[in-house]
RNA sequence: CGGAGCGUAGCUCAGCCUGGCUAGAGCGCUUGGUUUGGGACCAAGAAGUCGCAGGUUCGAAUCCUGUCGCUCCGACCA
């Protein structure tokens, strides 16, 4: 049992916390509401954007960068984007500082515009779009960036919601409206897959009702997980944008039939907060649990030994095992990097930014044992005297804590290739099944409220409306997360009792 | 932004109510030694402007006012 980190049972928000600390991946800043992020989260943050950015380039799409500050009337331009902005944007209105008459700084130099911190940059890229855009020859056009946004919350959770975040917003433009809708379902479909393959986070695919889509989209789709504590987390959306934009910002083209007319846009992107679904998915009372293929360090190897004779010893053990499993070339490299010789790294798959770690720290095994432990890593290989002496290591599994014996021969690249697999198969069906058997149906209002009172999702035939939507979310703390793709036959409206031909799911949410 | 709680060493906290020696403990850290297959032990040592700013007082970690930050609950949101 870790000491320095509460179980879920007892307090499932200061386990988060104590897991994010006790793993070393996200530090509060001086800053209200900002956090500093750890190389172990970063690392995390680099695995995702690694994956997510190949599938990005796969569906077509190329990276580019728009700047942070923005005119403030850029803002104005769509009513309804302002609207939901509005109230949590930040303002750079001076550009220098002097020193006032009592020595202190002061803001000096006020900008006749003031700027605003992005939020989102929907406005900026529509203003860029603009004058790219000439003809349908030059659509789609399908640029992606990675970077950070500001929105100034009033209350935030390292990863799940902080005042400036990490993420990435594509943004496309179209000819035709199918054309945008498309690429919206198909920028959908890609997180979906990320975030299940990679994350092994099961999600459903939805669409938002009108009270909880992004302001100035014409429909916003989602991905909808289930955390650990019942609670729903939307880990991604993809916007159709229609010709809100376009209009707002005077993208038009010249089309096939020699008319002027707006392009179709849509906007899409995942967060920093994929890493906080991540931590509440998988991990347990003893700390972080990585999926194998978001881990920097899949194994990580323990010598265990007591003099320096048995260290010698273990020595050569290890640098056999490691050629099975990197290679002689880079078991050569890796010694001459220059990094610490205690905790010597090895890479694995380079492509994929993975390394073994070997640690040769003076510390006792049981330290050992925790240190990896709460920071998730995979497979823990140990070897000491004894293993030598029977030609064999011990693997741990920190998914499933499980010990087994085995001799050297078998650990090799194909070994470890496919035990990260099926340890990532398993931790998905292990989300999966959790999430399956925190699916309910309600049939009446008060089934729903009981229900949503216990967590988890709760399906039910609902007409999606702003004013229901908003007494249910009072009476029950449940919002709509979405209305699934899949629908058919009809029933009775939980709340009206009316026909209706929509079944949502409701939750609380993060 | 409303309600509650908390800010004292890197971490967890005691001391505050009832103001008064040089501000404490455990863990962690450093050094030395003994140890080492699931969080070792002994010894020595470093480390704090008691969140910050005012005020009351001969004297403030302690009382008062303000302010900032963190956590939880609510409203808002990726």
């Amino acid at each position: 049992m870790a000491k320095n980190i509460k179980t879920r049972a007892e307090d499932y928000s200061q386990w988060y916390l104590d897991v994010i600390k006790a793993a070393q991946l996200a530090d509060y800043s001086p800053v209200k509401g900002c956090m500093v992020i750890r190389p172990e989260g970063y690392a995390v943050w680099e695995a995702i954007q690694r994956d997510l950015d190949r599938r990005f380039k796969e569906t077509g799409h190329v990276n580019a960068y728009f700047p942070l500050l923005i005119p403030q009337s850029f803002l104005t331009k769509e009513a309804e984007h302002i609207e939901g902005f509005a109230m949590e944007c930040a303002i750079v209105t001076h550009s220098k500082l002097q020193k006032g008459p009592d020595g202190k700084l002061v803001p000096a130099g006020p900008l006749e515009e003031p700027f605003v911190i992005r939020p989102t940059s929907e406005t900026i890229i529509g203003h860029m779009y603009a004058q790219w855009v000439q003809s349908y020859r030059d659509l789609p056009l399908l640029i992606n960036q990675w970077c950070n946004v500001m929105r100034w919350e009033m209350r935030t959770r390292l990863f799940l919601r902080t005042a400036e975040f990490l993420w990435q917003e594509g943004h496309t433009a179209h000819e035709t409206e199918a054309q945008a809708q498309m690429e919206t379902l198909r920028m959908l479909d890609v997180y979906a897959a990320f975030a299940e393959e990679f994350l092994a986070i099961p999600v459903i695919k939805g669409a938002k009702t009108e009270a909880e889509k992004f302001p100035g989209a014409v429909t916003t789709y989602c991905i909808e997980a289930l955390m650990q504590d019942g609670k729903a987390l939307q880990a991604g959306t993809s916007h159709f944008l229609g010709q809100n934009f376009s209009k707002a910002f005077e993208i038009k083209f010249l089309g096939r039939d020699q008319k002027q007319q707006h392009a179709w846009t849509t906007s899409w992107g995942v967060s920093t907060r994929l890493i906080g679904a991540m931590i509440m998915a998988h991990s347990d009372d003893d700390g972080l649990v990585l999926p194998p293929k978001v881990a920097a360090c899949p194994a990580v190897i323990v010598p265990i030994f007591k003099t320096p004779e048995e260290q010698q010893k273990v020595a050569a053990f290890i640098d056999k095992l490691l050629v099975q499993l990197v290679g002689e070339a880079e078991c050569a490299a890796a010694k001459n990097r220059g990094t610490d010789p205690a905790l010597l790294r090895y890479f694995f798959d380079k492509l994929a930014g993975q390394s073994i770690l070997v640690d040769w720290r003076d510390n006792r095994p049981g330290d050992k044992h925790f240190h990896w432990e709460q920071r998730g890593v995979p497979l823990r290989i140990e070897a000491g005297p004894r293993d030598v002496d029977s030609g064999s290591v011990m693997i741990k599994k920190r998914l499933d804590r499980s010990k087994e014996v085995l001799p050297l021969a078998a650990i090799t690249s194909d070994w470890l290739r496919g035990q990260l697999d099926t340890i990532q198969k398993a931790m998905f069906d292990k989300a999966r099944a959790h999430r399956d058997a925190n699916i309910r149906e309600a049939g009446s209002y008060d089934e729903l409220k009981k229900l949503a009172a216990e967590g988890g999702f709760v399906k039910c035939w609902f007409t999606p409306n702003k004013e229901t939507e908003a007494k249910i979310k009072e009476e029950t703390k449940a919002t709509v997360r979405c209305v699934p793709f899949e629908q058919s036959g009809t029933g009775k409206d939980v709340y009206t009792g009316a026909e209706t031909t929509t079944r949502v799911i409701f939750a609380q949410s993060y």
